[in-house]
DNA sequence: GGATCTCATGTTTTT
DNA sequence: CATGAGATCC
């Protein structure tokens, strides 16, 4: 009787993955299809008919804001709050369990501060200086997203193998890494995650705990899970075995960060007798709409069919528009605002979405310059911007005296007379003595007897520092955070540093103080708690209800949104697909499925656009309609249809070929011998835009960083080896892989950036 | 030791 | 273009 009320309006699909039996349920869910309903009301249902204790209720969820509806909802539902259950995102349940269980740790305490991608560089960094290793040639961000692969797979150091010379310095790289972290009492978002699974590995009775207090499990975006969470989910379903999981492959677009979709097969194998749920019918679009979505993801192969359908026939048609550059690109979407709120929609109704963040920009103005209310998700995180990270790494090195990153951070911002040389001495000293940088500055500005190396003026700038950072230290354990950051903020002068007399330095003190706010409103939190939120949160977490103003994002934020109206602007070749995808097929149909979440994401119209002309890197370049727009039918759009103007622009390009008038870029522009798909043009005839394929072959010299610099064919030397001839070489990542065949010692494999392979003419 | 200038370089996407 | 790192100047 009481399931009556949850299972109310909902059809019977979603009924029967509300009530569905205990054990392994896979759902899988179309856009639209009610798949947070469905969560919540099966939350519901554990709780009020099979009397389920929130407390043994385990929920994972994408965002922080997802999981705060959800128990929103679920709390509209019980009519009260399902107190004791466990819902978050996969790092923040990972942070908390780690915290709880940190005397397990070997190498953290439970002040341990989670790092973010700025910090993980500066110890990438310090990483390669260890090691002696030159950061030109092993760039730090690739280091660190060789380091992060291997903990989405869950490789530590220890069982990395490597297999090339590349790896092999990743490895290092690693290795030497995580100790940083270590001592640095550290962790990054991956580690989160890979700890807890290798804290669970290691103490089988601590794991066991968990097992049996989560008799219930439930994953929303399943799709997006990686190597590491699966393998975590996996362990805490380990006793009861009730996994819940909810996905739509069709919807993975997170691949580069370590997600794996196969994880649903892989849920399929592993959980053979698991029930298996389509939610099909799609509430959110109007046919048209989802009809347009259906034809661009069918191209994608292997999928898993699903009949999606809606009840809203009809609709208004797709308008897919062609600007002249970017700005009458975001003219048009001001023009079309414009009309949109004169039929009556709020601005708040819609949202403008694009491939990369620097594509916010022309947008951001355009709104500026019509004078329409607009907010942007993500673009300059508010954390991620210096003056706040900086007033954040005082906090954090006065909550963990540990951190180097975020004492190296400030120790001289604002300027106190503390130089490189000083630092260095410092560090020097630091590391003599046993001691945390950190300690060793308290200790210099406490201990009056301690032997050290400085004098005059470094001396005192140092211990000065020192005994703030001492009292501040002091200070934590007593007062709010607001008011521990109000003390930091006064004696630092942290308000002239910024205040240059410009706007800007205005605007940035602004932040400041803005943060300072959000330290007061969590008021109840200790420090350490309040780091860990700050560290965790999101940009779409804290995208809050602003009525009138258009939303403006990245597809990848626009995951799980739906909204109105929706633009979808920059649909070219090279911006979607993006160019980095454009020569690997499960790549490409990524960026396809990016484009199908786009569209899905709108109830009553698409707007797609795309320009003529776009500016990268300060020159504009000539753009190719993208090839995703041709496989919109054409009776679902208004105007011309989409193949037609992909070939009309291209005849434009054509033509721009012979027309002088317009040739600006000469030698820079190169024509491709084979360009793409060649399904709308003949290929010989593309011009390509400078940015988009760098010409494997434009010259043979070792600074050609990113083709291959061998061909077969070529004649080589090498030191060792002798002479031989390229069979062949390909590029394995950032590194060529070249077959040589010698002359004495037959065929080898090399690797360009550590053999020494010298062309012969 | 600190501020300012020049030059190269390019992260696509984010917990 | 716009940002960051390194070089140079004060």
């Amino acid at each position: 009787m009481i399931t009556m009320d949850l299972i109310a309006g909902l059809n019977t699909a979603q009924q029967t993955a509300v009530t569905a039996k205990p054990g392994p349920i896979l759902v899988l869910a179309g856009p639209g299809s009610g798949k947070t309903r469905v969560l919540t009301h099966r939350i519901a249902y554990l709780i009020q008919d099979l009397r389920i204790r929130p407390w043994n209720i385990l929920a994972v969820t994408f965002t922080n804001k997802a999981a705060r509806e959800m128990r929103q909802r679920i709390e509209n539902i019980l009519d009260g709050q399902p107190r004791g259950l466990t819902m978050g995102t996969f790092h923040s349940i990972c942070a908390r369990i780690l915290r709880r269980e940190s005397q397990h740790l070997t190498y953290y305490d439970k002040d341990f501060v989670i790092f973010d991608s700025a910090d993980q560089l500066q110890v990438v960094k310090q990483a390669l200086k260890d090691l002696n290793l030159d950061d030109k040639k092993f760039p730090p961000y690739k280091m660190l997203n060789g380091i992060s692969n291997a903990k989405n797979e869950l490789i530590t150091p220890e069982i990395y193998a490597a297999t090339n010379y590349i790896s092999e310095v990743t490895r290092r790289v690693y290795t030497q890494y995580q100790a940083l972290l270590q001592a640095n009492n550290a962790m990054d978002f991956d580690d989160l995650l890979m700890n807890t699974v290798l804290l669970f590995q290691e103490h089988a009775d601590i794991l066991l705990q968990y097992q049996e207090r989560y008799e219930h499990i439930l994953v929303d975006e399943f799709q997006d899970t990686n190597t590491t969470q699966y393998t975590l989910l996996r362990q805490l379903a380990g006793v009861h075995h009730n996994i819940f999981a909810v996905g739509d492959s069709d919807q993975s677009i997170y691949k580069w960060r370590g997600a794996d979709f196969r994880n649903i097969q892989r849920f399929r194998e592993q959980y053979p007798d698991a029930e298996q749920i389509l939610l099909e019918q799609n509430y959110r679009s109007t046919q048209i709409i989802l009809d347009a979505a259906k034809a661009v993801i069918k191209r994608n192969p292997q999928r898993v069919h699903k009949e999606l359908f809606t009840l809203r026939q009809g609709g208004s048609l797709i308008t897919v528009r062609e600007a002249y550059n970017e700005r009458e690109e975001a003219q048009f979407v001001m023009d079309s605002i414009e009309n949109l709120i004169l039929e009556g929609y709020s601005g708040g109704d819609m949202a403008v979405m694009y491939r990369t963040n620097a594509q916010s920009r022309v947008l951001e103005e355009a709104f500026l310059r019509v004078g329409l209310p607009y907010r942007v998700v993500g673009a300059t995180e508010f954390y991620k911007r210096r003056e706040v990270k900086d007033t954040i790494a005082y906090l954090r090195l006065i909550h963990n005296p540990a951190d180097a990153v975020s004492l190296g951070r400030i120790l001289n911002v604002p300027t106190r007379g503390i130089g490189a040389k000083s630092r260095q001495a410092l560090q020097a000293w630091a590391a003599y003595n046993n001691l945390q940088p950190a300690e060793a500055l308290i200790r210099l500005a406490t201990d009056a007897d301690a032997q050290h190396p400085f004098k005059n003026r470094a001396l005192k700038a140092l211990s000065t520092f020192g005994s703030m950072l001492n009292a501040w230290i002091v200070l934590r354990d007593q007062v709010p955070v607001a008011e521990l950051l109000d003390v930091v903020l006064e004696q630092t002068h942290f308000r002239m540093h910024l205040d240059d007399g410009t706007e800007e330095g205005e605007e940035r003190w602004g932040n400041v103080m803005e943060f300072r706010n959000v330290a007061a409103e969590g008021a109840d939190m200790n420090l350490g708690e309040f780091l860990e939120q700050v560290a965790l949160v999101s940009e779409t977490d804290n995208l809050d209800e602003a009525p009138n103003a258009t939303t403006l994002l990245t597809l990848h934020a626009a995951k799980g949104l739906e909204f109105p109206i929706v633009f979808l602007t920059g649909l070219e070749d090279g911006l979607l697909p993006h160019s980095r995808s454009l020569d690997e097929a499960e790549e490409l149909a990524e960026e396809r499925r990016l484009f199908y979440v786009g569209i899905t994401r709108a109830k009553d119209r698409v707007y797609i656009s795309h320009a003529f002309r776009r500016t990268f890197y300060g020159d504009s370049a000539v753009s190719v309609p993208s090839r995703f727009l041709g496989d919109i039918p054409e009776a679902l759009t208004d105007g011309d249809s989409s193949a037609v103007k992909r070939e009309k622009s291209k005849k434009r390009v054509s033509s721009w070929q012979t027309d002088t008038t317009w040739s600006k870029p000469q030698s820079s522009t190169r024509w491709s011998a084979d360009g793409g798909s060649g399904r709308f043009q003949s290929p010989s005839q593309r011009p390509r835009p400078r940015h988009l394929e760098p010409d494997p072959f434009a010259q043979g010299t070792a600074e050609t960083k990113r083709g291959p610099q061998y061909r077969a064919g070529m004649r080589v030397n090498h030191g060792r080896f002798g002479d031989g001839v390229v069979i062949e070489s390909k590029m394995t990542g950032d590194d060529e892989e070249v077959t040589v065949a010698f002359a004495d010692v037959g065929l080898k494999r090399l690797s360009a950036s550590f053999a020494k392979l010298d062309i012969i003419q």
